[in-house]
DNA sequence: TAATGAACACGCTGTTCATGT
DNA sequence: ACATGAACAGCGTGTTCATTA
C-alpha cells in the first residue's frame, strides 16, 4: 500500500463532489477546486483534472454528453467548445464504493499526519 | 511544489525524534517508527530507513559512530554488527529548521485532507 | 538471523507542448 | 485567450536481491 493518498484520487473525488450538485466540464471544475485549494496553499496542475475524469469515465462513473458550444461574451471569437460531464446510469452506486474506499484512505492519512505532528510539534 | 509529503521526510522526522532521546541505529529506529505506524494502519517499508538516514548524513545533521558488536544471547552468531547514530555537533540546530519546514508541509497536507473530509463525507 | 544497503521497476505528477475554436 | 489532452521527464517508493557478521 502507498504512503499518502494520491493527487488523483483527491481530485477524483471533488469532481464527483462537483457533479452531485451539477453538471460541468474540465477547466471549470479545476478551477473551483483550484480556488478550494489555494486557500490551503497548494495549486494542482491543471492537466490533473483530465486525468481523473479519465479515469472516472473508464470506471463508468460518469459520462459525456455531447459537445456543446458555450458562448463567450465581446471576445473575437464567440464560442468555445466545451465537453459536460455527468454520472451515468449506476453512476452514483459506484461512486458511493469508491468514496466508501477513499473514506479509509483519507482517515488513515489524518491519523499518520496528526501523529507526526502530535510526536514531533508540541 | 508536491501534492502531499513524502515519506522520506516523514521518516526523518521520526529518526530525529528517536535520536532526541538515545543513539540508536536503522533497524531499531525502524521497529520503533513502525510500532507508531502500525496502529494507523500503515507499514513503512524497511528500507526506507537507511535512505532516510543517508540524507541526514549527507546534511550534516546526524554521524555514526563507530560500528560497535551488539551481544545477541542464545544464537549460533552472539555479534551483529550495527552503526549508531547521534547527532551532530551542530545537528540540532540544523534539525530546527528541518523540522520547521516540515511543520509548514505538515499543517498544509493537515489543511486538505480535513478539507476533503468535511467536503465530501458529512 | 540480524543488519545494512544496493538495484530494479513502476506509478504519480509537475511541466511543457500541441491542437482546435 | 479558452479548452482539451498528449508527451516528456524526474522523483519517490515498494519490492527484491546482495553482502556481511
Amino acid at each position: 500500500m502507498a504512503f499518502m493518498i494520491g493527487q488523483r484520487p483527491f481530485i477524483k473525488l471533488y469532481i464527483l463532489h462537483i457533479l452531485d450538485k451539477r453538471q460541468s466540464y474540465g477547466l471549470e471544475m479545476m478551477s473551483e477546486l483550484k480556488g478550494y485549494l489555494k486557500e490551503e496553499g497548494y495549486t494542482p496542475p491543471t492537466s490533473e483534472i483530465y486525468r481523473g475524469l479519465e479515469e472516472l469515465l473508464k470506471a463508468e462513473i460518469i459520462e459525456t454528453t455531447h459537445r456543446i458550444k458555450k458562448d463567450h461574451n465581446g471576445t473575437a471569437r464567440d464560442f468555445q467548445e466545451i465537453i459536460l460531464y455527468r454520472y451515468t446510469e449506476n453512476g452514483r452506486q459506484k461512486a458511493e464504493e469508491f468514496k466508501k474506499e477513499l473514506k479509509k484512505e483519507l482517515d488513515r492519512c489524518l491519523g499518520m499526519l496528526k501523529l507526526a505532528a502530535k510526536d514531533n510539534f508540541k
